[in-house]
DNA sequence: CTCACTGCAAATGATTTGCATTTCA
DNA sequence: TGAAATGCAAATCATTTGCAGTGAG
């Protein structure tokens, strides 16, 4: 149920097959991405990258992020009341429970949900791009 | 599935009652809000406030929608790509689905939904305190 | 050598806030 | 009247962008 990261994609090879530069501070920054399994916001990644390589710039992070996006290695995602966090792409599709209290993510997977949805679309008339299913709570109390 | 509005809450009696002062502009937005069953976000109030009344600022249009919020009145939907945009409360819990062509907002009720989500956090060992479960996709072609 | 990429600072868009001035109860 | 609410303008926060300089291929 709970979704094991086993995947570390080379973002490096990929990036180049598809004629995108592969420069110093984009190094740094896939370096990070492919290192973590949380969801670090785009602050967060510029404080890592620049402990990194001090040369780095917050919007040479932001410009990234699009980038990468756009190209499908990472999916950003934009919880309540916060900042967009990023996590790398490639693993199964997945939802996530947001920890209130600490802001930790939880991913989880259900593919009864998956199902529930499609049951939904095809009553309203609608294809369905993509979803948000997202959980807001707090570890229960023993 | 599809939910119909059929409350008209009166919120100035609610207001009233809980010590909120009830002026010009609060008046005017609360007409606003009451009369509508779509999604509008805070510009789009303002703009139908300031054809009733002219001398209403946008400030006061977000300060309502946070006071109203607090209150319960009303709930806030940060749907993808755009500003906040507000529906009264009173009615059943639902979800929505969002045309992502046309911005529509389309609401449906799914218990399984509700049920399923119970599931997933009683195995995760958290209390949910709410959720967003939103599909964005485009009206299927005949 | 050239064009994509960078850092920096200034611009953006949504929302919030400080403050002096009304206004509701 | 006096606390609460308002309008306006300035401030915030996350993010984007213009531009002149830099570096990857």
């Amino acid at each position: 149920m709970v979704k094991h990261k086993t995947i570390k994609p080379d973002y490096e090879k990929a990036l180049r097959k598809a004629g995108v530069r592969i420069t110093r501070p984009r190094k740094v920054i896939l370096g990070i991405l492919s290192a973590t399994d949380d969801h670090p916001d785009a602050l967060e990644i510029f404080r890592r990258s620049v402990a990194i390589d001090p040369g780095i710039s917050l919007s040479t992070v932001y410009r990234t992020m699009k980038l990468l996006e756009e190209m499908g290695a990472i999916h950003r995602h934009a919880f309540e009341g916060g900042p967009s966090r990023f996590e790398r792409a490639g693993g199964e599709h997945h939802d996530h429970l947001i920890d209130i209290e600490t802001g930790d993510v939880i991913e989880f997977t259900s593919d009864r949900i998956e199902q529930l949805q499609d049951e939904i679309a095809k009553k309203l008339g609608y294809d369905i791009v993509h979803h948000r299913f997202e959980l807001y709570g707090r570890k229960r109390r023993a």
